[in-house]
DNA sequence: TACAGTCGGGG
DNA sequence: GTGTACGACTGTA
């Protein structure tokens, strides 16, 4: 007897018995647990004494079901090898037995021996999280057949309607003590008080029951909530059941402190579910900016679970869908050692590459500017240099080979699919929710593709070849150049280069069209999509804050014609600045980006200047609520271990010291700036500050500090403004400094150092 | 004054 | 299940 159904596929996972667990959402919306079983095969190769060694061994065992001696290509040798080939019944049995081969036979290389089953079930059946699937199944509710109805790149995938369940407790509880917590679905909100275990349990119980959720939605779930529901089931005596798979309870992944992206990092411990989802929404980061659409795209695309796309790890997704083509491709993927100690102490450098090209900006005010960027630069090279570790390398961006490498053909369909919603979102009207969505969905396919690039540099991935990351680098400065031949053969003057982007100037250019034929003419002459990123009414850049004369790359702001602000590089960009001081240097820009045009700049620059006196002003009468003049830092070392502790260090010593509570390597730590020893308070034990308490004199220069930035391009002097702030009174009536504040039109500096840097590594002289 | 520690970037 | 790098800048010793 046979049962058919069509549904989405929600949660994939291993199971000792069955093989694989599958959940679905049918087309008449009910929830459907099916199993299925999958066999899993790997290879190894090496001597041939070895082998035989092994096919000895393996023959024993009756999970393996199959064994083969086969000729295959591993993607670091030119010529195929001989390989044993190695069939397994169940992916647990699998996981087993390979940990011992491995132990046993250490000398043989090991091809497809560590691979999820996700990505498994993906090459072999074209899953993916929110498949849509044509199922047969036994009266077992064994699957008999699976069939995928629609691909990973469909670019409007029809989906189920999801249930979520929103968990919350009343307050934030690193800070205090939650006394109860809410649960919504839908409109439906209740509050369930922390104070009676039993009922609390009983009742939660009641709602997941009833609700049936396939996402939970949580605040602070890993690192709070759920530990703490599941100790007061445990109090309560009562089995609490989060997961739809009730013979499972929560799989915890431990906390985790890692380098990436040249921080430190610090990743709770996380719940995951079993048939349902658990997001912990203030700890995923993926969700705080993308929200939904993006985690589904995210999972979609790299073929992993929703759990797992949520929560940030960039490298675990790109390498997914590496590993995926590598599958259809017939090309071995290396076995991944862990090299845990070669990670810590042997971070080697990367000598030879030099990064992305930088020429510095010409410093001061400009009109008749655009900016131009190429389009997702580095990974348009991947594609079209056809840039892969297994592959020759491209001289320039002109491919060596015809046959795209596993790299390229990963970011391939990548690239198309988010120039295909880009494109899409510009049709949408502005800031209409489909719009917001479609966007959503392409920045988080951005991600994706940064991080693809960054992983060619990565002697750890498995697809990662230091020669190939620097051909990227290569191809980017080439084409660079190129495009500031074009621009300048064309009558424009180049005012700044950086990495992927152009800033050109030519008398009289203020609008779109006029920087429509040397847009084209870049995009003829490279071959890559570049795309007019606006045209400015007017933008500043910035010099170094130390020395006058030099500029700095990337630190600017400026006024599209459209009104919109672009700032880079100044206070209100940085992690660590103030929301108040944050806050204010916004307004202030926000003051010049109402001048319809430079003419009316003076009387912006003086709207400007008043708000940063009213900024000062109440401060100084204690009208700024104390969260806005928390300061946030990254920890990342051992408190111990701090040679010189930055105020953050500091601050988390204090912590410490009161309450025994340890920042570690990669937490953030908040505080405040105050007077006398120590010179710092920890947000979390701030308990009441006094006013009196506050440094004034530091805010005050933070402040001031913010207001030179923007300031600073209208010829008025840091220092006499830096002095002001400190000095002035609250009165605005007394406010004779200000005379002194004459506005000054500066347009052109002559180019102070005139040379080309890099960006990253080296310093390319170009 | 030297230098240790943190941040940028993308959206 | 972890991109790399340097340069600017700040705060401490």
């Amino acid at each position: 007897m046979c049962a058919r159904v069509r549904g989405w596929l929600l949660d994939l996972y291993e199971d000792a018995s069955d093989g694989l667990c599958l959940w679905f959402i049918t087309e008449t919306g009910a929830r459907l647990r099916l199993k299925q079983k999958m066999e899993v095969i790997f290879y190894a190769s090496g001597e041939s004494e070895q082998l035989r060694a092994l096919w000895k061994f393996l023959r024993r065992h009756s999970e393996v079901l199959d064994l083969q001696r086969e000729t295959r290509r591993d993607a670091f040798i030119p010529e195929p090898i001989v390989v044993l080939k190695a069939v397994i019944d169940s992916p647990v049995n699998e996981t087993r037995l390979f940990r011992e081969v491995q132990q046993r036979f250490p000398r043989l290389t090991y091809y497809d021996s560590d691979i999820s089953s996700n990505i498994r079930h993906a090459a072999r059946y074209g899953t993916f999280p929110m498949a849509f699937c044509d199922i047969e199944y036994d009266d077992k509710n064994s699957i008999q057949s699976l069939k995928t109805l629609n691909s990973r790149w469909d670019l409007s995938p029809v989906l189920p309607v999801l249930r979520s369940l929103t968990l919350e407790p009343d307050c934030d509880p690193t800070r205090n003590e939650p006394s109860t917590i809410s649960v919504q679905f839908k409109q439906r909100k209740q509050t369930l008080s922390l104070k009676s275990a039993g009922e609390l349990i009983h009742r939660l119980n009641g709602i997941l029951h009833e609700i049936d959720p396939d996402l939970i939605l949580t605040s602070w779930g890993d690192t709070w909530l759920i530990p703490q529901l599941l100790m007061l089931a445990e109090k309560a005596g009562e089995k609490l059941c989060l997961n739809r798979d009730e013979r499972r309870g929560v799989r915890w992944q431990k906390a985790l402190t890692y380098f990436s992206y040249g921080q430190i990092i610090y990743r709770p411990e996380e719940a995951h579910l079993f048939g349902r989802c658990h997001i912990d929404v203030r700890s995923a980061m993926m969700w705080r900016d993308y929200g939904l659409d993006g985690v589904l795209e995210s999972a979609r695309v790299t073929a992993s679970p929703i759990e797992k796309a949520a929560r940030v790890s960039p490298g675990s997704g790109i390498s997914a869908m590496q590993m995926l083509t590598a599958l259809e491709k017939n090309i071995l993927v290396p076995w991944h050692k862990q090299q845990v100690e070669a990670f810590k102490d042997g971070m080697d450098l990367i000598h030879r590459d030099r990064g992305g090209l930088i020429y510095q900006p010409i410093v001061g005010l400009h009109t008749d500017v655009a900016q131009i960027d190429f389009i997702s630069m580095y990974p348009a090279i991947i594609i079209k240099g056809n840039i892969s570790p297994e592959v020759p390398l491209p001289n320039g961006i002109v491919p060596a080979s015809d046959e795209l490498g596993v790299v390229p053909l990963t970011l391939k369909p990548l690239y198309e699919k988010r120039v295909a919603l880009k494109l899409r979102c510009g049709q949408l009207k502005k800031n209409s929710r489909l719009a917001k969505r479609e966007s959503a969905r392409a920045s988080a396919l951005k991600w994706l593709l940064v991080v693809c690039f960054g992983f060619l540099g990565y002697k750890n991935a498995r697809f990662g070849r230091i020669e190939a990351h620097e051909a990227v680098t290569n191809g980017g400065r080439e084409v660079l150049i190129k495009a500031k031949e074009v621009a300048e053969a064309m009558g424009f003057e180049v005012l700044q280069l950086f990495v992927d982007a152009l800033w050109l100037k030519k008398k009289g250019a203020v609008t779109k069209d006029d920087f429509q034929d040397v847009l084209a003419e870049i995009s003829a002459q490279t071959g890559l999509g570049v795309s007019l990123d606006g045209v400015y009414r007017w933008v500043a850049f910035l010099p170094s804050r130390t020395d006058e004369r030099i500029p700095i790359a990337n630190r600017y702001f400026g006024v599209f014609q459209d009104g919109t602000l672009k700032v880079r590089g100044i206070e209100a960009r940085r992690r660590d600045t103030p929301p108040w001081v944050a806050e204010t240097q916004t307004s202030m820009l926000a003051c010049l980006s109402r001048a319809g045009s430079v003419n009316d700049l003076p009387a912006a620059i003086q709207n400007a200047f008043s708000v940063f006196q009213n900024a000062l002003a109440s401060f100084r009468a204690g009208k700024v609520p104390l969260e806005k003049l928390v300061v946030t830092a990254r920890i990342s070392h051992e408190l111990e271990n701090y040679r010189s502790p930055t105020p953050g260090a500091r601050a988390a010593m204090q912590m410490y010291a009161q309450t025994g509570k340890r920042t570690r390597p990669g937490q953030k730590m908040r505080f405040i700036y105050t007077c006398g020893t120590p010179n710092v308070r920890a947000w979390e034990t701030a308990g009441q500050i006094k006013f009196e308490d506050i440094d004034r004199m530091k805010y005050t220069e933070l402040l001031a500090r913010a207001a030179c930035s923007v300031l600073h391009p209208f010829g008025i002097d840091d220092l006499q403004l830096k002095k002001w702030a400190h000095t002035a009174t609250i009165d605005l009536e007394l406010n004779l400094p200000r005379k002194g504040y004459r506005v000054r039109k500066i347009f052109n500096h002559d180019r102070p150092l005139g040379v080309t840097g890099a960006a990253g590594t080296g310093g390319y002289i170009a």
